[in-house]
DNA sequence: CTATGATTTAGATGAACATCGAACCAATAG
DNA sequence: CTATTGGTTCGATGTTCATCTAAATCATAG
């Protein structure tokens, strides 16, 4: 970050819930969403957390408990509880103890974000 | 990799060419799923490859030449060049020479495995 | 041959990251 | 209250990564 100083670089149609930006192919993104974007992918672009994440998303009502999670891994508690964490902070995960357990959820709007980016163009700008 | 021993970890229906795999909240990723997936979503994680990748997706054409792509940027040519190796390297574009320039161009088939895995299941598993 | 566009290599540096063990907090069960 | 079990936070460690400079390489055009 050398400090550019661009003076516009509006968000898109960015309502905070729906699809920050236009899909990838459409139209170059703007230097700030790209760095918003980046850290959601940041966030999904490690096995253990693509893995945690589809397991949760998947789970019978639409979230799972950490209990559940941790065996499948061959990985300590505290490194699984990081990665839940970086999910997390990222916004694409929301957690929330109930009695002995923590579940944890994916916000969809989050993975909406990333699903629109990589929508292709119904029509491939010709060739 | 401590090289995991895993027997099967069957690659869901992948065809080299469409989804990898089913949505991320449809069923849990197999381990193998998850490691191809985080590859490309490393190569994409980036706020520069992100900008590198939407700007040959929405190029005139279908493709941009690297010449177009450098002046966006405060970075020198060998950080360009080294970010389109990786984006190359992760099979999310192509790049090809014609006479002077070199144009890149990206690689439908990846993108669509990122957007078919960031899908939202149509119907919301209830609530 | 020379100049331009682009990639590569090598080395260096500072930041970010994945992982672990140990300590710590929260809730339930005796 | 005192275990015990479930999760998280806290350092520490070794690795990966983005970026630069500098130089070398390669391809093409003139």
């Amino acid at each position: 970050m050398t400090a550019t100083p661009l003076p516009l670089a509006q968000s898109s149609q960015d309502a905070q819930g729906g699809a920050c930006c236009a899909p990838i192919a459409r139209q170059p993104l703007s230097e700030g969403d790209a760095a918003e974007l980046a850290v959601l992918l940041k966030a999904a672009a490690d096995p253990v957390r693509l893995r945690l994440l589809s397991m949760i998303g998947s789970h019978a009502g639409g979230e799972a408990c950490v209990c559940d999670l941790t065996d499948a891994f061959d990985l300590t508690a505290p490194t699984i509880s990081h990665h839940l964490k970086v999910l997390r902070t990222a916004g694409l995960i929301d957690g929330e103890r109930r009695g002995t357990w923590v579940y944890y959820r994916i916000i969809p709007e989050a993975v909406n974000k990333l699903g629109a980016l990589f929508t292709p163009l119904s029509e491939p700008v010709s060739a």
